[in-house]
DNA sequence: ACCTGAACACCGTTCAAGT
DNA sequence: ACCTGAACACCGTTCAAGT
């Protein structure tokens, strides 16, 4: 058995030259799909469409790939590349922290689909991830919070840019009374009145609801 | 044609005493939809398990529902009942704020999937949420707010408890570190010391976030 | 008006067979 | 080791035919 299967120790395999048309891999799949998805959307995004794009049979995926789903957290660790964390090496806690949340609504606002996944994934699959939420409790750290309240406000913090990315997908005419029109008039005077101010609600709520809630902790915080 | 079709005006087209055994409507198909979704979560919520439950073939459904989406509607209308939002009319605005809040989280961590729906849909299509709206809106004018204030107010609220309600259904040791154990050390302490407390991680970040939120709009709302 | 049964156009995934 | 093609077990939805 062993004889046969041996071939001379570091001979290579196939001669050099002779490259193969296509050969998968992780990264080329996870590309191939983030491609689609930027393209067309995840509603576009099938493990066909997949294979096609990359002149295979779908069932060939699954020589690299365990699921869709794994698929998916692939592109979540490329699209979670595009967060800078490294803010809070440079700035101020509070700058720092609005900067970063920022740029992680404004990213996931365009991969919302992601986001019921990523709440639920565990990090240990995400280094990525995992680097940005070093970088973050550090930045509390610096700042001299205690330990126990770190955890906390990165997750509520989350938890609020998250809400907001999903938020931000929504039509702008989504306040619309429609049939009931008249019968909220506390919230349609509100609504007209904000609406008057010329600016998206929903980067307004965002904008305000995210120096609310990290000046609300920043009080909070019982600084060590 | 007229003359054949034609019946007695007025006249039943069925004896009394000879009910239909099964007469589905909007209300029998949403409650059966619910129904299956409570006892077995959102993945075994098909056209065809509804059809089942009601003894029907998955074809009639589409004589009363356009679509699953339409369903999931109905659904999202009969949850949301399930929030109060008469707290604003007999406590002042920040602890309706909080009870509300609570309740609001604590039903859709049990009904996530509907989250990215409902973020997204026009509230025209749901009377209850306009109620919500409105008995909200009437909440932060009688604390005199300012009107263009608190839409963004109330959509930044929105967006922390989807988010947080998304984050109530991760599991619990979705932070472990993994295979990266001891290259996160500020992240790795804080959740140490986190842990040591005992609490729940989200519900302490959703207690701990909606506290600074609502202490935060506070502190910066202009009291007209 | 409303139901059935067959059919359609998809999904994700598995697996024997090839190289 | 990795690909193909056929097949499986589903989906949501449509539609002609019945009553």
């Amino acid at each position: 058995m062993n004889q046969e299967s041996a071939a001379p120790a570091g001979a290579p395999r196939r001669r050099a030259g002779r490259p193969r048309s296509v050969v998968l891999d992780r990264e080329l799949i996870a590309r191939a799909a983030l491609k689609l998805v930027v393209a067309g959307g995840y509603s576009t995004l099938t493990m066909s469409s997949v294979a096609k794009s990359l002149g295979v049979s779908p069932s060939a995926l699954y020589n690299h790939v365990e699921s869709k789903q794994e698929l998916m957290q692939w592109i979540q660790e490329i699209v979670m590349d595009g967060v800078d964390s490294t803010v809070f090496e440079t700035l101020p806690l509070v700058e720092a922290l609005e900067k970063w949340a920022v740029t992680y609504r404004g990213i996931f606002a365009e991969h919302a689909p992601l986001i019921p996944l990523i709440a639920v994934l565990p990090v240990s699959g995400s280094p990525r991830t995992q680097e940005m939420y070093e970088k973050v409790a550090a930045g509390f750290n610096r700042a001299g919070w205690k330990q126990a309240e770190i955890v906390p406000a990165i997750v509520a913090l989350e938890s609020f840019i998250f809400g907001s990315a999903l938020d931000a997908t929504a039509p702008l005419d989504i306040f619309d009374p429609g049939a009931n029109a008249g019968k909220m008039p506390s919230f349609e005077s509100a609504l007209e009145a904000q609406r008057a101010t010329g600016r998206n609600s929903a980067d307004a709520a965002f904008m305000t609801g995210l120096r609310a809630i990290i000046g609300g902790l920043m009080e909070q915080a019982e600084i060590a």
